[in-house]
DNA sequence: GATAAAAATCTACACTGTGTAGACTTTCTG
DNA sequence: CAGAAAGTCTACACAGTGTAGATTTTTATC
């Protein structure tokens, strides 16, 4: 891998290896799609990008590491417009809105989200990403439950406990519902929701 | 032709093969323990069976076979537990019933459900089996939320829809908590159980 | 208990995909 | 424009898969 972090070192022109690093893990995300990853293989993205699979090897060193790096690209997006989207402190409007703002993810993101999943067992810097992604869902859902009246605390019955079962509901449910269709993953979100409102107490 | 041992001789001779077959089932169990599904070569398994590589390929067709009969064996045993478990009319107690028999299940068969889980994208017959096994909870759900009150219907709020958005729930939640502990499985059946309850509108 | 079919096993090989080595070409940069 | 860095290629060694065909063991039958 060639670009590490060049935050600081601005650069005169975009390497072309920049460009190249781009179409290769655009390649991946499109063969992801219809070959799925078992199936694809570093010539085959390599092909899609437009070099040998020597060439690929100087960007990355396995098809791991590519498909890490896609995720990467995602997940990074996923944080940067959950850290810039506006927080509302009424409980009911925070869940319709967390809940659109996910439809909108899935909807955007969902195969990469999906393989993400998939791989987070196998591949260990998948699983860190994924878990981490996890972690800011539960942390933003108990901070929800705990506004609306839920006990705070880990024990199975309190906030933090029941926010992370109601993210694995999230997870897994839109899982599912986005390799159908966008109308399946509308409805399954207003399942959801209407769950999680229950859970924390706003049936009204 | 006459058939000189009538009723006595059905299935008397258990075949050399049966034992081997068995054998290598178990073996591929071990191996996924503690090496997981990619890790784990024809090669290891074969050893792990006192048999040469060749020698598998004479009972299945591949690595992918091997594990897709390993899952039918332990669903197999699920359907069967579940068919002979009593079934419980007052929707509290039946909950209650159903999330101790799955924690049970979890706990015996955790490693061999995480991966058909893992596996079901990838791997379609092991798929098959899990979604009809999903679909066995979700029906089995769908009714105690009936008998509960919940409207029936499949619209996003009634309870067939909840019903699947609870499964998910709970397998995602007993998917990661199996990999901890078996407290950490309790404390999550305890806050499934929870929302359950919660969703099914039994909060006294 | 001899024997032929079936069941089980083995060795050897062809094939596919991976990752690495080293030579070569292009693109920067002073 | 020359040397360095970046990018690319071909060729190879290696892992694991699945198949073919010969060979041995087990089982059923007379």
């Amino acid at each position: 891998m060639p670009s590490h972090h060049p935050a600081r070192s601005r650069r005169s022109t975009e390497r072309k290896g920049d460009l190249r690093e781009r179409a290769i893990l655009d390649t991946c995300e499109a063969l992801l799609a219809h070959k799925g990853y078992n199936a694809m293989t570093v010539g085959d993205i390599a092909q899609g990008a437009g070099i040998t699979r020597g060439a690929l090897y100087f960007y990355f060193g396995s098809k791991q590491e590519v498909v890490v790096a896609l995720v990467a690209r995602t997940v990074e997006h996923l944080w940067e417009r959950s850290r810039t989207t506006a927080q509302t402190d009424e409980p009911r409007q925070a869940i319709a809105e967390a809940m659109q703002r996910t439809v909108e993810l899935w909807n955007e993101h969902g195969l990469v989200m999906r393989t993400a999943i998939d791989l987070s067992l196998t591949v260990p810097e998948i699983g860190e990403l994924w878990s981490h992604t996890a972690d800011l869902f539960i942390t933003a859902i108990t901070a929800v439950l705990e506004r609306a009246g839920i006990q705070a605390g880990t024990e199975p019955e309190q906030a933090s406990a029941m926010a992370r079962a109601l993210c694995w509901m999230i997870e897994r449910t839109f899982y599912h519902a986005s390799q159908e269709s966008r109308e399946t993953l509308q409805g399954a979100s207003a399942t959801c929701e209407h769950i999680w409102l229950t859970s924390a107490g706003l049936t009204t």
